[in-house]
This record gives structure tokens, sequence and C-alpha cells, in this order.
DNA sequence: CAGTATCCGCGGAGATACTG
DNA sequence: CAGTATCTCCGCGGATACTG
């Protein structure tokens, strides 16, 4: 939590924030899962793996990745062409806190559900 | 990592991604934390700490927060009324899954940026 | 003070067609 | 096969005005 001398919170360097903007979008995170467990991949592997994913949202995100040093990208320049992703080192060190919020999901999401449940019941009672 | 039988994840069940849904709006998570380090605060004090958000995201956010049981709220039938929040056991139970991903953020987000600007350079150069 | 109600703009994301 | 290039839509989130 990063403060200013005025009390706010400084969004621009808040590193909770930072982390959000950076994975907090669709598919950045599934796709450093799927790469932590199936090692290297093809791009149409990944494609038909997680399966609702468009052709663009791919390549946008394992672009975004590649230029962060998340993932490395192999050019195989054949024909037709081959390209194989799978993570880097500093990829891989993000995974083991992934899982940590994964398995908090898988703990406490159904009562989170049950929770949500229970209130807009309440609320349509009045 | 849920997959189906054919090998494809599934999205609906995967517990990243409901992880994700839930907290990956921009203001959840800074709450949360905010809620964390100093305890039970007044609507408006939240307002003021964050500075940058609008009252109706903050009344989005605590509400659907609220609705997950993950925050407590207090409604003070005074006049002016007064409302107070802090963190159920739910919520507390995130905090320390938060904290991991900030500081992987603050050691590696610097990082991730240099990644990022020489990766742009090199692609502006051809 | 702590919200609602309403309108609106922007950008993330999908669909489709095309290419080295 | 592994992408680009466009067009388009949707909905998150901001701005503003109003209220118990």
């Amino acid at each position: 939590m990063v403060k200013n001398s005025d009390g706010k919170i400084w969004i621009g360097d808040c590193p909770i924030r930072q982390v959000l903007d950076r994975f907090g979008d669709k598919w950045s995170i599934l796709v450093i899962e799927l790469l932590s467990h199936e090692g290297k991949l093809r791009f149409s592997e990944i494609a038909q793996t997680i399966g609702d994913i468009s052709q663009k949202m791919l390549t946008v995100t394992l672009r975004s990745l590649e230029s962060d040093g998340l993932i490395i990208r192999q050019f195989f320049p054949e024909i037709p062409p081959r390209v194989e992703y799978e993570l880097s080192d500093l990829g891989r060190s993000l995974v083991p806190h992934i899982q940590q919020l994964t398995s908090w999901g898988q703990e406490h999401m159904e009562a989170i559900k049950e929770n949500r449940r229970r209130f807009e019941e309440k609320q349509s009672k009045g």
C-alpha cells in the first residue's frame, strides 16, 4: 500500500494495481497456468486447449507476455511455420502465487456463491 | 487446471478464471487491501483515501464485496447517516495471497517494464 | 453522509476475411 | 500454421445531478 503525503493511495505506483493492470486481463494468467502445466506448446495447441479464445486475443496475449519477458517464443522457419511457447524463469516465478490464489478459490468460491445467492434473495424479499 | 474429456479447459469451472472474474475488476482488491490496513472505514474515508474512484464505482464495489461476504457493512441510522465497512473472516483469508502477488510485483515489475521497453525498441528498429 | 439514477464514452474483446 | 487487418459490439467505469 503506497500512500502520498496527503494520505491518498498513489495509484500509479501502487504495486497491487500494477499487478492487476498487468494480469487482470482475460487470458494472461490462464495462458501462464497452461504453459506451467504443459511445458512447451504451439500456437494452435494453446488455442485448442483453451477452446474459446479468439485467434486475435491469443496473438495479443502471447505477444504481450513475450514483450514482458514472461514467456519465450521460438520461431521455426519451416513451411508451414512452427512456433513454440514456453514460460521464462520470470514467468515460472509467478506460478506459485497464481496457484495460491487458485487454491484459495477452490476452497472459498462456493461459499462466495452461496453468500451472493442469499444476499440477492434477501434483497428481493425487501 | 480443469479439463474436459476432450482435453479442453473448462472455462466455467476453472478456478483461476473464477478468481479472476471475481477480483479482476478495477477496485475490489484495492478496497480489500485498504481495509486490511486500516481496519474499519467509513464510505467517505475509503473514497478519499483511494482518491480517484467515483462514488458510483465505490458503491458498486462495496455492494458486491458485501454480497459475497468478503466485507461487513454496518449501518448507523443517525442523521447524517454513518456506514462503516470492515473485512469479514472470509475477506481476511484472502489478504495473504494478495500480499504474495504484491510482493512479487514489487520484486519483478521493474524488470517487466524494462523487458517491455527493450521489446518495443527492438520492434521499432525492425 | 451515503448513497441512486441516468447518460455517455472508451477500450477490451469477438467475428470475419485475408496472407507469408 | 500462425498470424494481420478491419469492423463492430458490449459493458465497465466516469461524470453529473439528485435524495432520504
